[in-house]
DNA sequence: GTAATTTGAACGAACGATCGTTCGTTATAT
DNA sequence: ATATAACGAACGATCGTTCGTTCAAATTAC
């Protein structure tokens, strides 16, 4: 009775499951942010997310594959910028607007957070440091196309392999973000211009 | 009685506590690199050390004071790295020769390991953060000061500020040696050549 | 020099807290 | 009526830490 009206102001089943499992999600990450993933107890998620300990494992078999549905979260927001950066047409242009975009990115509080510690988890494990590897590697390789695509408009003798350029300007972005990450602040105007000279000098 | 012989063959008390100190300390810093520092219990850092349990708290107050001695430890391995970049006479050569040995201490998969603990621990802890930071600095104002040697021998126009130099040239080395450590092999030769060359570019 | 005393390194059982996970139950949408 | 989301008590394991004890080395008294 009153489907109608039920599905239009509430919502369906599966579909506030699927909220319910984003909440949780949503929540595990600001939780493994602030404590990391070792120190934060389901309890914990559980709490701040306003649900019931047990009813966690409705949702996500183990503490294991919550975790493992982040990273894959974190991997496909990573495709996302490798697919921007390959569907352009002035490689120049292209390259500048990833500079800013990326350093944006890893220069979000939370994305580093979360960085550095599945850096320290792939540390430890192999399986985990080959997707983290794989991820970067496609990032790579869009990157990559982009600096071959520049250097064919150059007149300079000895260039960099595009390959170890692209890895360079990848470090030099991780580099400032994450200066300017622990030092609590944004990276400044200047310090942008100043990465963007460097990158050139590397192209 | 016998006390040149007791000394000389086997040692004084406080040497051995020292010495039972200094093995437990080093015994824990293979297990942080292995599992972490909060997936490592204080029984097995003890059992591996072939030590029990109880006498680790008759050497340090808590797992935290633990932990903060090997800090101590790792930030004097950087101060060694510093003062011989300061003490050099040749900028160019100090310039060079620093980079293989910056690269080689980081490509250490001990060290490395534990760095990313300890920046994983320094995302959530302002007070670890501190003083990471403040070790690097320590390390950048060294590098700084030969890079303004090295810029003031050349004729070229525009040069990057040397503060930022400095930043990047430790970011490209330590992204290198991420690269070479996570994918479990050394650095290759043409892979140190190039990140020479790309280094020469930015001063 | 030897005997008595003090010191502290080494030990492992035990404590209270907390962990990930399981389970039986209740309530509600289909 | 059935399926499943939600719940929270309970389980066994493990955590950091404390504690009383043992024993040998260092120190003092004789």
């Amino acid at each position: 009775m009153c489907e109608v009206k039920k599905m239009s102001e509430k919502q369906s089943r599966a579909e506030a499951a699927d909220a319910r499992k984003r909440h949780i999600v949503q929540t595990a990450v600001i939780c493994f942010i602030e404590q990391g993933f070792h120190q934060t107890s389901i309890r914990d998620i559980a709490k701040r997310a306003g649900v019931s300990l047990g009813n966690i494992y409705n949702h996500f078999d183990s503490k294991n594959a919550l975790i493992a549905e982040i990273a894959t979260l974190e991997a496909a927001d990573l495709a996302t910028m490798q697919s921007a950066l390959s569907s352009a047409a002035d490689s120049r242009a292209a390259l500048n607007d990833f500079v800013s975009r990326y350093l944006d990115y890893c220069s979000k509080p939370a994305h580093a957070a979360l960085t550095v510690e599945i850096l320290a988890e792939a540390a430890r494990d192999p399986k985990i440091a080959d997707g983290f590897a794989e991820n970067r590697d496609h990032l790579l390789a869009a990157l990559r196309l982009q600096i071959e695509a520049v250097q064919k408009g150059q007149t300079s003798g000895s260039r960099l392999a595009p390959q170890e350029c692209a890895e360079y300007i990848l470090d030099l972005i991780e580099g400032l973000a994450m200066r300017a990450v622990f030092s609590g602040r944004k990276a400044a105007k200047g310090e942008v211009e100043s990465l963007k000279k460097a990158i050139d000098r590397l192209l």
